[in-house]
DNA sequence: TAGATTGTTAATCGATTAACAATC
DNA sequence: TAGATTGTTAATCGATTAACAATC
């Protein structure tokens, strides 16, 4: 009866599992072998059937009375996320935005290795921005496909950024993190994540404004 | 009849709302004197009634069988979305990310207008970054006062997050745009908008993990 | 006029929340 | 044992979609 099927998860849920994980590795609760539903939703101002109904999707169980063994939660949701092994991508767009990112040390924790910088600038081709070469686009195909990299980051400027997901298709990539403003032109089968800036601040706008009224 | 009640719109609208903005704008339509529905949804492939639905919310009308007048849509949605002027906002955390947003140029079309930058490094304290001169915590309370400022962007390390957020709070900023991986507290009357980028990789990864399933 | 398009009202869909039996 | 907690099934809520009358 372990083979039940799981219903794909809703985008809502996998976000909150992502800061499940968080919560279960702060020190608060790294004294626990057992950790409640009640005990998550309280850190993060949820409610306890929410967290329950959410970790359902991983398909990890509890123990009543218990609640979940905390270590082997953690290993279900790195599971689910797909966060076992370090996931490898590429980066395309070596400008302040791409350097931040490639800068940044918190992915390490979510198992990010971007193991390659690319921009079509020949003035940054050779120089190095946070440990990683600035290799040519020419070069894109064959270090996707040595190594095994699972998705491609966009950080060019908006003119630029349909040619990039263009030339990541090309090279087989099924995932795409496209944090241009500009709405992507890929097959059914790539995956793309925007990451509009321009979107964010049309929410907070209106909310702020909307508190006024 | 024109004192209608509209009711709030739902997050989705509004980040749609935005993007009818760009497409709106773009030199495809910018002949255009009158653009339907159909034609906006056929850009974004969405479907014309949610086109609809989602402009209602601005409380602005179209015409039947002509469509929306482009340039007055356009108005509608600016006002919306609180862009008719500039916004002013302050930003905290002079690192790689707050470089990299100080020197987007894409917010000049949202109203954006970043008007200083602090850090607590007295190192970066007095330098000028993207043109604007780095200023320390202290003054803060001042410059926010002084300036009609709308809200604050956080762009520090995670350990710092909090304190930042009650700075700002402090100045009686009713909005946060949070791009530190930290949940903030703060009271219930200052809007928090979140940009964890763990959250969207972690979408992402199940997004792409899931396809092979 | 006929057809395209709007805006409203109703139906559907999916996510959240509630109720509750099972259980360590 | 009694009480806390899980996981399932049902109810509620809100957003999307459909249907359709109104209209330029």
């Amino acid at each position: 009866m372990s083979n039940k099927q799981i219903p794909c998860a809703p985008v809502a849920t996998i976000r909150r599992i992502a800061e499940y994980l968080r919560v279960l590795e702060e020190c608060d609760l790294t004294s626990k072998e057992w950790v409640s539903a009640t005990d998550i939703a309280q850190k993060l101002d949820l409610k306890p059937i929410q967290v329950r109904k959410d970790i359902g999707y991983t398909g990890f169980s509890g123990k009543p009375k218990k609640g979940y063994e905390r270590v082997k939660l953690i290993a279900s949701i790195v599971t689910f996320l797909g966060w076992e092994q370090p996931n490898q991508a590429v980066l395309i767009g070596a400008g302040a935005l791409g350097s931040a990112i490639l800068g940044y040390k918190g992915f390490k924790d979510h198992s990010l290795d971007i193991i390659a910088a690319f921009d079509k600038n020949p003035k940054k081709i050779g120089t190095v921005i946070r440990g990683r070469k600035v290799r040519p686009l020419t070069s894109l195909q064959q270090v996707v496909k040595k190594a095994n990299v699972l998705f491609g980051i966009i950080t060019v400027p908006a003119v630029e950024a349909q040619s990039a997901a263009d030339l990541l298709v090309e090279t087989g990539i099924k995932g795409i993190w496209n944090f241009s403003p500009v709405k992507l032109n890929v097959p059914a089968d790539v995956t793309v994540q925007r990451e509009d800036l321009c979107f964010s601040l049309a929410i907070l706008s209106v909310k702020i404004s909307g508190q006024s009224g």
